[in-house]
DNA sequence: GTTTGAATCAAACGATCGTTTGAGAGTACG
DNA sequence: CGTACTCTCAAACGATCGTTTGATTCAAAC
């Protein structure tokens, strides 16, 4: 049987498990979320993981494979709209890198966790994991650095990598809402967000903007 | 007793179990390393951690208080230095924030495991954590937004403390080399770790002078 | 109606987790 | 010497982990 019985009224076991799990990631952790968690969360029964997915690692990548899919997918083509025009603002490309995944953490199709996981992603430093993210993330990285290259003319190669990390790691970090700064209670969460990604957006540009280092002892 | 029995050639057991849990909280995390790696890696007795510091949580709490004692006290002098002059530049308070995060992650009594833990504690979003961490960050952050308020008038409170927490973010990220970009294997790790701390520093001192935002709908 | 195969279920598997126990080693003090 | 105290150790505690098993359910195929 590939669709629900009756309608598809209620979600497939399969997709509540996926949601459950992305919850779960973001706000325990890979190794501190419990398959048992999960399964409860989702309303399946515990055996449903390993026969769905075969193995709790495997569900891990299935969570990410989801929503990278359509990240990447969403800012190659917010890229492809500006990349190679004679118009093109360095902040143009910057909200295509920023933007969807903004978005991401905004439509409420559970994105918001997701947002949090690829954070912890960052900072488990699982070679396996971060392997598969570099495969995910590396294709797309590469475009946007040639795009940023041909804006930053003064930059050498080295400096629109270095670069760009710093903008990711401070994008993961803002969208996932890790920092010192505290959202507050009065203040709606897409609201929030909104401001982080203008904030984000202007200090990015800037710090692209200044000069190249390319003045230390070390290659890069 | 409290030193050690004959000569303080081997550390206490007590630091041993400190420095093998900072390493493999680093590699693991906290709920990923277990307390039979941490005390093997250590060759100490499994008892001797609940023995010397109550519970695993406790241990935990003590590799961060361990090194962000030191962390906290170095960039309040490094700030001293420089905060209320007519001749400081922007770069300066940068660089009392940024150095001793460099320094830490520099030495060799372990301070390199300690940054990717700090990183890790910021993405494992634990309450108790977190609180423990801002009783500590918040008081030097508050010091800080103060001196880069009083070179940054153009900007208001919100932003300072905005652009400070993505300069955190970034930080943090860099210097648990967490980012896409891999060290070259031909690259020592301390220039790695300088290099990177010059790219951090150039790229955060054109981000806070950029400017303001404050245009947003929402109040932050 | 019978068969087939995918899906779900309760139950148990062995392994590993954090923690506790109680005995024993070793030093210090009277 | 004997007592006191700190520390270490092997062993076990109950709990929870990811995974597997075998029976059961149920709609579709023949």
């Amino acid at each position: 049987m590939t669709s629900a019985p009756y309608a598809s009224r209620e979600r497939t076991t399969k997709e509540r498990i996926l949601g459950a799990a992305e919850t779960l990631f973001a706000t325990h952790g890979f190794a501190g979320a419990s398959l048992r968690q999960v399964t409860a969360a989702a309303r399946v029964n515990l055996a449903a993981v390993n026969y769905h997915f075969g193995s709790k690692d495997k569900l891990i990548e299935e969570v990410f494979r989801r929503r990278l899919d359509e990240l990447n997918s969403r800012r190659l083509a917010a890229l492809g709209k500006v990349a190679g025009l004679e118009t093109t603002r360095l902040e143009d490309v910057l909200d295509a890198y920023i933007r969807p995944a903004l978005d991401l953490s905004r439509n409420d199709g559970g994105g918001a966790a997701f947002v949090r996981v690829l954070a912890r992603a960052y900072a488990e430093h699982n070679e396996t994991l971060r392997r598969f993210l570099s495969d995910n993330y590396g294709h797309i990285l590469r475009q946007f650095a040639a795009e940023f290259g041909r804006l930053l003319p003064g930059l050498g190669k080295e400096d629109i990598y270095w670069r760009l990390d710093i903008v990711t790691g401070a994008l993961t970090y803002a969208m996932a809402d890790f920092g010192i700064i505290q959202r507050k209670t009065d203040v709606a969460e897409r609201d929030h967000r909104e401001t982080a990604a203008e904030q984000l957006i202007r200090f990015a540009a800037a710090g692209l903007r200044a000069p190249s280092v390319s003045n230390a002892t070390a290659t890069r």
